[in-house]
DNA sequence: GGGCAATCTTGTCAGTGTCAAGTTGTGGGG
DNA sequence: CCCCACAACTTGACACTGACAAGATTGCCC
């Protein structure tokens, strides 16, 4: 927990602001401080884990006082609920470029690699605030895409309940991905590309009759 | 993160020991501390997920002075890692009794539902310490278990990398617990039994030939 | 230009992890 | 049987944290 406090100087280390007066040391008012705390929320994250923030040093990174992040985010739980929010934001809208199926488990895949903190914190409810309504319509906006690539596929004609295709393809996605960004596939997935061996998987979970019968 | 605080009076809330004096109030020593601080720990992090642990609040349950936990796990992480390393024991006694592949992923999705905490932390790898000895041994355990599931199935019989087909069949299992419990398949599984839900994923994921052909 | 609301600061409080140094009990060798 | 070394626990302290309240600053809109 100990961290080093050899910060003390407040150190800007963003431009402070689009118009400052020039000589002005650390303006007042920050510009975006919504912004930096939650990109800087998200790299703490992806190194160490939600466990890992502390609001107080979200503030220090960005140069402003220890409270001045709760103004934005009320406390702790609202700024993970933020991320979360914006993660599922940015999961629906690539779910619905999906071409189909299989590209949807790729692309969930893609986004867990490229998101890795958006990604933890969307599947950690006790750290959010579950009844926040920007968290809600958004997970159910990344809902609907699911939803959408599954029923895209057809698969009744392969004799399986459309609602339980959405589940075994949902699960393959997401275990593959939890494993991988817990550096459990380190061994197996070796050098190779992890969307690649994604996809040999999501075909053996979806494959049409062996041969004739198209 | 704020505690009501009304816990002021210690309240023993453990048989003190097996062979103490009688109307001894609180005894010295504990008796089992160690177990009482795991199975606390497992209460909380089942309830609130392991962000809500507190070492004090741990001591405070088992009715010993704030300090006492420390001199059994050294520290917050310590006391993480003895439960992964205990969870990834459990785990790999219950895969080594599993009859087939099949049911080694119901025996998997079964173990995280039995022991969340256990399931939550052994996949956190941030809050382990990683070259801890026993856990490291303890998960080398449960991934020979793995191992010895996925290769008795013999998918080179479907056309199958065998290395490919352990990352499929896990993916699958850990994506389904994972979201289990996290409940976002609430909806979908509905009051149905998960391990038969989960049973018919494996089907869908290992399927031989359609007819002909044994 | 004047006020007002959003933004940020300062100060404080209870709670937490961790370390160091002291107490208490217990089991095993003389 | 005793005593003593060591394990189990306590007490106290320090730096840190989230949360709240009250004040300061500033942009902006009428």
């Amino acid at each position: 927990m100990r961290r080093t406090l050899l910060t003390m100087t407040p150190a800007p280390a963003q431009q402070p602001s689009p118009h400052q007066k020039p000589s002005a040391r650390r303006p007042y008012h920050h510009g975006d401080l919504r912004r930096a705390v939650l990109t800087a929320a998200l790299d703490v994250i992806a190194a160490d884990g939600p466990s890992a923030l502390s609001l107080r040093d979200l503030a220090r990174r960005a140069g402003v006082s220890h409270a001045a992040p709760a103004h934005h985010f009320k406390d702790r739980t609202g700024l993970l609920t933020a991320i979360a929010a914006e993660g599922f934001g940015l999961l629906a809208s690539t779910l619905n470029e999906a071409a189909d199926l299989k590209d949807a488990g790729v692309r969930y895949v893609r986004f867990a690699r490229e998101h890795p903190a958006h990604f933890q914190v969307m599947f950690t409810p006790e750290l959010l605030r579950a009844d926040d309504l920007e968290l809600t319509t958004a997970r159910a906006l990344a809902g609907d895409a699911l939803r959408g690539a599954v029923s895209a596929v057809r698969p009744e004609s392969l004799g399986i309940d459309n609602r339980l295709a959405g589940v075994a393809a949902w699960s393959l996605a997401h275990g593959f991905a939890t494993l991988l960004l817990s550096h459990n596939l380190d061994g197996p997935v070796g050098d190779k590309d992890p969307e690649e061996v994604f996809r040999t998987l999501a075909a053996m979970l979806f494959r049409s009759e062996p041969r004739e019968n198209p």
